[in-house]
DNA sequence: CTGCGCAAGTAGGCTTTGTAGTGG
DNA sequence: ACCACTACTTTGCCTACTTGCGCA
């Protein structure tokens, strides 16, 4: 068995037509995936098994720490004796994907003998990390798929959610769990006033009872992997955390699911622009640590999401490796044995051999196994570090088939270490007993990253308390942590995991609901990171429905209640001067107060307004960078160009002893121009509020028009810029006596409807110039706008500007003239025709004519059928007709009418031009004529 | 580990008022 | 002579923004 990388023999891969057809098409999309030159994909899509077993990536991320050589990567696979060579090219000075291809049924063997087959990496002339290629900017192309690629994901989570959410309602697993739970938690179901602590029992009782798992079961379906779970009590975070909504529910408590939505970057991964990206490739790792694992669907829709290039050597091998893995699991856990490194510190080779189940897993575990001694053990940059640290979790995240199969201990071993206590959490009230973590406890070289690096919270629970505050809030529940009103740890956990929260999403009744705002306390630092708010809105405006129909119970608001909350709306408004320029709180507010008026207000609206008071009630940064883009608040350092405060107040704190304000001072400035395209003008005598410098060019086209250019000593001329306080509506010159106002050029400038003169009307049809010249009205051309051309910039005009009092006049006119236009272009087409016509036919009888004086007058021919013959020249002897109407039939040369010789034209003296279609009938007499068969 | 300042590089916005030739 | 139409040729500067890196 031996494969090649495309990139060396792609000739070799083209097994046939049907496959490289293929290959191509699925190339074409892998390649604006990718926009990587020379990586190639094989897109065997007609071949089923290929596409899941041929295909493993390997990213060439080793660094040689002192040479500098930089050459062929060459990986072999061994497989029962025989080689699979993955030749692994390498740019002389890039980082590359590169593929490896198994043959589909060679692939299918090994699987089937996996335990037998043998795969052997060897990786020899690493690059040097001098010589690594600068990091290339992303291109627009680059961050339209990533962003394409991002919501892409995020809709499949969504679903992923709520097809966990259905499954939490399933009144199976909520009997089961109820006949689990004993006599005495189940009287929680009667509180009236539900609290936080009055949870505590049963969420300690459910966090004794079900424990994680170290490895995913799949079978099948998500509800069986539930159920699962329950019978074993063992099961992923997801799974627990279901199970624990499941049972909230079954106790009649009103309960979400929550979820971090671990979505693909919105920005292209900067690892595939060569260099390292802070966190993306954690979170990946994350998301098929986590997600992936317990969930085949998700595998799928991860495998779907990632055809990126994006994805980091682990993010990409450890989901390609689950994905396989799920495939390939049937016989028992991967036994993965190591051969001893061949290469010493000194060499560069590499030898790996592997056994096991899945190529990728051994490729990646073996690979990764290696990794960490590349690096340089001293000064590391920020981005190798953090690479190394992402290699070590997807180290032990492949360590359990590791230990399994050396040590011939048992898996059971490890998720029973589940069972062990936890290091020590900084962050968190319990440490969480993530799947790493288990994993990590028994593999030594990775525990010190692990300890410090706690899995973050992906999953838990929110369940409505009534007795909580006024009327009731929802509560923070980690039954899989044991943690109970949580929620302003889940950060601190989040950024320990070095995993932003961006989208917290909690899921009921079908639908879902954002609730990112409630955990999320620094939102300057996740916007960047997630969607446009507004197509997000779109997206969960119908699920939003659907939860606050499943969630949003009425609350009774008591005559106290009413007062207090009557107290603290303007209370609310208080706290953040924003709020007077900024209307995102006034839609909850306002219906807030409609349900307060009413007495009722339901747990949605009170919910909507607890989120937006968030979103107004940021915390100050504390370093001047965070203020940058920042959406509340604003450094008068970070101002651009055209930006200006106004007003210059209140200041809301400093930082740095620079003054911070709301961001709705910010202004946009534009030039006295800019506001004339709006139809504004600048009051008179109004002082630019701020004064910049013109563009150079602008300046030196300045200059070469005008001599007397008023440019400043330096060379430097300024543009005033006004502010939207300054200017006021345009008032124009009106028209007088039919004569439009125009400019100094003799036109009016059209940017909008706004900037007409008053009395004035714009008609845009074409050919009116003629028309109102006809009439002596008073016009002007209509510029609405430039056109840029051979680097200069053309006016385009469009219609004309006349009086309003002559419109009707000038239409009736010009529908006039349009009329007689057309009627003229009718004619004209006609006359056309004819004459088109009248030359055709003058060629058609000139030809004849020639042929009856060079050809032999004698060879007349009888037809043998005149009939028929008489039928087939029918046509043209119409043709002739109409010419003869034309007085044009008549042969002056001869001096004999043409009627006077019927053409004939016999079978064998016809030719037939296959090529063209064209047959060509000859008549005894020469005349002849060709026919296009069709 | 974080913040800051700087440098480098890139994407994308902004610029902004013809002319010569041909044919009817 | 006048008018209408078409081809010509595909700018380049500047700013905002991102990112990496060194230093504190």
């Amino acid at each position: 068995m031996r494969t090649r990388s495309q990139s060396q023999r792609p000739e070799e891969s083209e097994s046939g037509s049907l496959a490289s057809a293929s290959k191509e098409a699925v190339g074409k999309l892998l390649k604006r995936a990718s926009s990587r030159k020379g990586s190639k994909e094989k897109g065997q899509q007609e071949d089923p098994i290929s596409v899941e077993e041929s295909k493993f990536k390997v990213e060439e991320i080793l660094k040689e720490k002192d040479k500098g050589n930089v050459g062929n990567a060459v990986g072999t696979i061994s497989n029962k004796g025989e080689d699979v060579e993955v030749s692994v090219h390498r740019d002389a000075n890039e980082l590359e994907w590169e593929d490896g291809n198994i043959l589909a049924s060679e692939s299918r063997e090994s699987y089937s003998h996996d335990s037998e087959k043998e795969i052997t990496v060897e990786l020899t002339d690493f690059p040097s990390t001098t010589q690594r290629k600068t990091s290339r900017r992303a291109t627009a192309e680059e961050k339209e798929l990533a962003e394409l690629v991002h919501k892409v994901h995020l809709l499949c989570l969504l679903s992923r959610g709520r097809l966990v959410d259905r499954v939490c309602n399933d009144p199976l697993i909520q009997a089961s769990l109820l006949s689990l739970l004993p006599p005495s938690l189940l009287e929680i179901a009667e509180i009236p006033k539900l609290t936080g602590s009055t949870l505590g029992p049963l969420v300690k009782w459910f966090h004794n009872n079900f424990q994680l798992r170290s490895h995913d079961v799949d079978r099948g379906s998500f509800k069986s992997n539930l159920a699962f779970a329950l019978e074993s009590r063992l099961g992923t975070a997801e799974e627990v955390t279901a199970l624990s909504v499941a049972l909230f529910r079954a106790l009649n408590l009103t309960t979400r699911f929550l979820s971090v939505l671990d979505v693909a970057s919105l920005k292209p991964d900067r690892d595939v622009l060569g260099c390292s990206n802070p966190d993306s490739p954690r979170l990946d790792t994350n998301i098929f640590s986590s997600a992936v694992a317990s969930s085949s669907d998700q595998v799928s829709a991860s495998n779907l999401l990632h055809p990126l290039p994006s994805s980091t050597c682990s993010n990409d091998i450890s989901h390609e490796t689950l994905a396989r893995g799920k495939h390939h699991k049937k016989d028992g856990r991967p036994i993965i044995k190591k051969s001893p490194l061949k290469g010493s510190a000194s060499t560069t080779g590499l030898d790996i051999v592997i056994s096991g189940d899945s190529i990728a897993n051994k490729l990646c575990s073996d690979k990764l196994e290696s990794l960490p001694a590349k690096f340089p053990v001293g000064s590391k940059r920020k981005g190798d570090a953090e690479f190394e640290l992402q290699l070590e979790m997807a180290l032990s995240a492949t360590a359990a088939g590791v230990s399994a199969s050396n040590l011939g201990s048992h898996v059971d071993e490890l998720s029973g270490s589940s069972l062990l206590p936890s290091p020590p959490s900084k962050k968190l009230k319990k440490p969480s007993l993530h799947q790493h973590e288990s994993v990590i406890t028994n593999h030594g070289s990775s525990s010190a990253v692990w300890s410090q690096k706690l899995g973050p919270p992906t999953y838990w629970a929110e369940v409505y308390c009534s007795g909580e505050t006024l009327n009731g809030r929802w509560v923070h529940v980690d039954a899989v942590n044991g943690i109970v009103d949580g929620e302003s740890n889940v950060e601190a956990a989040a950024a320990a995991g070095r995993k932003p929260l961006k989208y917290v999403v909690a899921f009921s009744g079908g639908g879902a609901k954002d609730v990112t705002r409630r955990y999320c306390m620094h939102w300057y630092k996740i916007a960047p990171r997630r969607v446009n708010s507004q197509w997000w809105d779109e997206v969960l405006a119908p699920l939003k429905l659907l939860e606050s129909d499943a969630t949003g119970g009425m609350i009774r608001m008591e005559a106290s209640n009413l007062k207090e909350m009557g107290s603290e709306l303007p209370h609310q408004e208080c706290l953040n001067p924003l709020n007077t320029k900024d209307d995102i709180l006034e839609g909850s507010y306002k219906k807030v107060a409609t349900d307060l008026s009413s007495g009722v207000a339901t747990r949605n609206s009170l919910e909507d307004m607890e989120l937006d008071t968030r979103a107004l009630t940021e915390p100050l940064p504390t370093n001047q960078l965070a203020y940058k883009n920042h959406h509340l608040y604003v450094l008068e350092r970070w101002l651009t160009k055209y930006q200006f405060l106004h007003p210059k107040g209140p200041v809301l704190g400093h930082c740095s002893g620079h003054p911070v304000y709301p961001r709705s001072c910010v202004q946009i400035l534009q030039t006295r121009q800019k506001w004339l395209r709006e139809g504004l003008q600048v009051i008179a005598n109004e002082i630019p509020a701020k004064v910049v410098k013109h563009s150079k060019k602008f300046v030196k086209m300045q200059r070469s028009e005008d001599v007397s250019f008023p440019g400043e000593d330096d060379g430097q001329a300024t543009m005033e810029l006004f502010g939207k306080w300054q200017v006021e509506p345009l008032s124009l010159p009106c028209a007088k006596n039919g004569v439009v106002p125009k400019n100094e050029r003799g036109q009016v400038d059209v940017w909008s409807e706004k900037c007409l003169p008053p009395g004035t009307v714009h008609l845009k049809f074409p050919r009116l110039v003629p028309v109102v010249r006809r009439l002596e009205i008073d016009f002007a051309p209509a510029m609405v706008g430039f056109e840029f051309r051979n680097g200069r910039s053309f006016p385009i005009f469009e219609g004309i500007v006349v009086c309003s009092e002559f419109k009707d006049a000038i239409l009736a006119a010009y529908a006039e003239e349009e009329d007689r236009r057309e009627a003229e272009e009718k004619r004209r087409q006609e006359s056309q025709a004819v004459s088109r016509w009248f030359q055709l036919l003058s060629s058609i009888v000139t030809r004849q004519r020639l042929q009856n004086s060079y050809v032999d007058s004698s060879s007349s021919y009888e037809p043998n059928n005149p009939r028929i013959e008489e039928e087939n020249n029918k046509s043209f002897d119409d043709m002739l007709q109409r010419e003869s109407e034309f007085g044009l039939a008549q042969d002056a040369a001869t001096g004999m009418s043409i009627h006077n010789h019927a053409h004939v034209f016999p079978i064998e003296d016809q030719s037939f031009d296959e090529e063209s279609f064209v047959r060509t009938k000859r008549c005894p007499c020469g005349f002849s004529v060709q026919v296009e068969e069709l």
